[in-house]
DNA sequence: TTGAAAGCGCTAACAT
DNA sequence: ATGTTAGCGCTTTCAA
C-alpha cells in the first residue's frame, strides 16, 4: 500500500520537484519583502531587523520562503519594481508603508500581486495590512506622564509624512484631552525620525520649558537624551522622557528609557499569516502595544510631580 | 513575423510563467544565502550588510533572486538545514566560512547542491570559493608599520578557529620576517573577533609595551582604541594602530583608522557570478585588498619612529 | 482502494 | 524562416 511508497521515498531520498508543484498549483511558496531602499540601508535598522526576523518565523510556520526585493528609491515606482521576477514568481509581497509607498502599493495591486502592507499607507482601505496601536500606545504613554504629575509634556515626533507619527501625535492629544487639558501646539516639534532629528526637535522644544517629553520613536528619544545632556538637564529630574518602539538590542540609554513597546516581530509573523491565508482582500490586523516603564519617567523622589 | 508577437506581448502584458520555465530548464533563478545564525544576528553586522549588498548586485546582473536561508546554529547540520525548501528550489547557495561551517558545506555538497563558499573553510579544496588576500593584506599593513619605524608591533586577532584570523597572523609574520625581525609570539594576542575581544586582547598585550598594533578586524581595532584610552595612551603617538576590514558605514574612530580594505561587496558579487557560471567544480577567486592610510598610524612628528 | 490520464506553460528538438 | 510536437514532474480528475 502507501507504506511501500514511503519506504521507497526514504530509500531513494526522493523529493518532489518544487517547480513542477508550483506549475500545477500556481503557488511557488515564495514571498517577497519589498523594501524601498537599497539592501544595505535595510541592515542596521533594528526595526527592519526585527521585522525580517518575524517574517522568517512566519515563513517557517507556513512553509514559505521569502526573498528581499529592493526597490531603488529614486524611481520607486511599480515599473522598475519587478524586474520581471517579483511578478509571477512570488505568491505575494509584504510592503512597509512609508512616505513614498502609496504608488508602489497600488501599482503592485494593479499588477495583480497579493500585497500585505505593514503600517498604514495613506490609502489604507481595501487592503490587507498589519499595524500596531500607535494611537492607543501613545495615549497610554502620555496618560502615564500625566498621572505622574507632569505638567508641560512635549511631543517630539517625525514629520507629518510619516503616518505613524501622525497617529502617535493624535494619541498624545487624546491623552491631554482626556485629562481635560488644552493641547498646546507649541509643545509639538517634528523632525526627521532619527536620533539627530530628535535632538534638534528637542533643542527647539526646550524654549517651551517642558517637564516631560513623549518621543514618537526610540531613536528620537535618544536624540532627546543628547539634547538634554547638552543643555545640562537631567533625565528624569528635569525632564522625563517616554519613547516608542521598544526594540530588542536597541542602544541602551542611561537612565533606562520608558517606552511604548510595539511587537515588531509579531507584525512580521502576522503579515506572513495574512499572505498565506486564502481569500480576504481587505483586512486590518492591529496589534497591541504595551507601556514598558523604566527610569526615564520616574518622578525621582516619588512626590516631586504629584499633584500640581 | 516576430515583431507581431512582440506587439501582442506588449498589448496583453504577457509574462512567461517562471514555474514552467523552471520546470523545463531545471533552473529556478533562485539562489540561497545560507547563514549560520538567526536572521536578526545577520542584521547589524556591517560585514553581512555589505556582503548581502554585493550579492544583490550580482543577482541583478545575472537575473537571479536570492533568499536568506537561516540555519539555527545549535544544530547547524545539513539535516536541519533544508526544510525541504533549499533543496531543489534554489539553483545554488552561498555559504560563509566560519568556525562551524565545514560540516554544513560538505553536507550541502553531498546533497548535490551547488555551493560557493565565501572565505576559507578548513577543507577548502575542490570547492568554488571567493576570498580576499588576507595574508598579503596583513603583510602590507604590518610592512607599512615597519617602514614607519615602529619597533614592537603587536597582533590582536580572533581565536584560531577563525581561518581568516590565522591567515592574517601569517601575513603579520611574513612582514616581520621579510624585515629580518624575529616574530615574537609574546606580541600576539587572540580573543573573540569583537570590539570587546579587541579591548581585552589589547589590555593584555600592553604589558609587552608595543608601539604599534595590527588588529585583524576593525571592530577589534575599535576595542584597541578603547583599551588604550582606558590606559591613557594616545593613538598614534603612544601606540599606532592598523585594522582590517574597511567597511563603509563602520563606526568612525577618532583618530581615523588606517586599515586594510577588503572588497566585501565585490566578494558577494563574485560569489553570485561563480554560482551563475556553468561548469567549474573547484575554483578559488581571491580578491585583492588595499591599505587605506589614515591618522592612526602616522608617526605624528614625522620623525619619532624613523630609524631605531 | 489503486491505477491511468490529462494538462499546468513552457523549451527544445524536430519537421516543414 | 516558421510551424508543430514531445515532455519537464507534478496534481487532479476520472476510471477500474
Amino acid at each position: 500500500m502507501r507504506s511501500r511508497v514511503q519506504a521507497v521515498i526514504a530509500e531513494t531520498g526522493y523529493r518532489p520537484n518544487p517547480a513542477a508543484r508550483a506549475l500545477v498549483s500556481n503557488r511557488s511558496g515564495l514571498i517577497g519583502l519589498v523594501i524601498l531602499t537599497d539592501v544595505d540601508e535595510l541592515f542596521g535598522d533594528p526595526y527592519y531587523s526585527e521585522l525580517v526576523n518575524g517574517i522568517q518565523q512566519g515563513c517557517a510556520e507556513h512553509d514559505l520562503i521569502f526573498t528581499i526585493v529592493p526597490v531603488p528609491l529614486p524611481t520607486g515606482h511599480s515599473d522598475t519594481l519587478a524586474p520581471q521576477l517579483a511578478q509571477g514568481l512570488v505568491d505575494g509581497v509584504i510592503v512597509t508603508a512609508g512616505p513614498r509607498s502609496d504608488p508602489l502599493i497600488s501599482g503592485l495591486r494593479d499588477l495583480g500581486v497579493r500585497v500585505v502592507v505593514v503600517g498604514h499607507p495613506d490609502d489604507g482601505d481595501q487592503i490587507l495590512r498589519v499595524d500596531v496601536e500607535n494611537r492607543l500606545g501613545s495615549r497610554a504613554a502620555v496618560g502615564h506622564l500625566i498621572e505622574d504629575g507632569y505638567e508641560r509634556i512635549g511631543f517630539v515626533g517625525p514629520t507629518s509624512d510619516f503616518r505613524f507619527g501622525a497617529e502617535r501625535l493624535v494619541g498624545y492629544h487624546d491623552a491631554l484631552i482626556e485629562a481635560g487639558r488644552d493641547s498646546d501646539d507649541r509643545l509639538v516639534r517634528r523632525a526627521a525620525p532619527s536620533e539627530e532629528g530628535g535632538r534638534s526637535a528637542t533643542l527647539s522644544l526646550l524654549t517651551e520649558r517642558p517637564d516631560a517629553i513623549f518621543a514618537a520613536t526610540d531613536p528620537m528619544a535618544a536624540g532627546a537624551y543628547r539634547a538634554l545632556a547638552e543643555r545640562g538637564l537631567n533625565v528624569p529630574e528635569d525632564v522625563a522622557i517616554v519613547g516608542f518602539d521598544g526594540l530588542p538590542r536597541q542602544a541602551l540609554l542611561d537612565p533606562s528609557l520608558s517606552t511604548v513597546v510595539q511587537p515588531v516581530a509579531e507584525v512580521g509573523r502576522t503579515a506572513v499569516g495574512l499572505l498565506a491565508a486564502e481569500g480576504q482582500d481587505a483586512k486590518s490586523v492591529i496589534l497591541p502595544t504595551s507601556l514598558r516603564l523604566a527610569s526615564s519617567c520616574d518622578p525621582g523622589d516619588g512626590v516631586a510631580h504629584l499633584g500640581a
